[in-house]
DNA sequence: ATTTGTACTTACTTATATGCAAGTACTTAC
DNA sequence: GTAAGTACTTGCATATAAGTAAGTACAAAT
């Protein structure tokens, strides 16, 4: 007699499974490709939405905004609008945000490294880090 | 007259992104939902896949075994089959994911605390950690 | 002959993410 | 009255990720 497989409760295991694991936490959070991306953007300090853009080239407006909104909607990042025209809109991490710092630095710090063990270096070096509570 | 927005380089810059910005260069490599979360599994130590498929309820086996086969086609992680029947396959970190720990960690530490902040501690705490380095 | 155990594999469908191109709002400067 | 400047917003198309429900291989044990 053939047996049906539980794949069926995965669902069911995923809503838990943030409850166990630290690291689904976190991608719950700033899972994906974008986000993290625009967190160490912004470990440097605000940046006005234009600034942003101009400092990802890689990112079209869509996602940019998207992903801020959300950003803004989970309290990683702080979006201050000033009432003026043109717009004047500046974003900076919030506690919780700066309180990445470390995970990205962490990543920067891998990323010279391997870049550099797989002979494809893109980075100089990290002049400049951390800017880890540098928060302007 | 009204000019035409340059979206159109985006796909281009998307490709010399990953040599300015560290961050996109490990988006590229652990990017996505689940990888950090099978990685972090695995920081404990190497595991047969029926343990790994255990011990990550909410994932499908589509996705772990795509996964492993794509992190193992970048070099993180090491997949080790012994030639016998039933099969049995280990899979483990290589050099440059053990040398991810400290990213993986950092998340760790972030989710506990943010959890915490929260009102929404879901681990007591990182009983046993780091396991950094205890590589078996 | 059938079941058991382990590590996958496959076909099909649905959901989510992303890309592209364009438009909007509002005020100041020309 | 038209252009510039900034921060979005929208609709449609495509690409990628993920879920579901199966099936396969192979030898040993029953």
């Amino acid at each position: 007699m053939t047996q049906v497989k539980e794949n069926s409760t995965i669902q069911e295991n995923k809503k838990l499974a943030h409850e166990e694991c630290p690291v689904t936490y976190v991608m719950e959070k700033i899972g994906g490709y974008w986000k993290p991306i625009i967190l160490f953007h912004l470990l440097a300090g605000s940046k006005r939405y234009g600034e942003l853009r101009k400092s990802i080239p890689g990112i079209t407006e869509k996602m940019l905004i998207q992903h801020l909104k959300q950003l803004e909607a989970d309290d990683l990042v702080i979006r201050i609008a000033k009432p003026v025209v043109p717009p004047h809109v500046t974003y900076s991490l919030s506690k919780s945000g700066t309180a990445l710092g470390p995970v990205l630095y962490a990543m920067a710090v891998w990323a010279v490294k391997d870049s550099k063990e797989n002979n494809k270096p893109f980075f100089k070096d990290l002049e400049g880090f951390p800017p880890i509570g540098k928060q302007v």
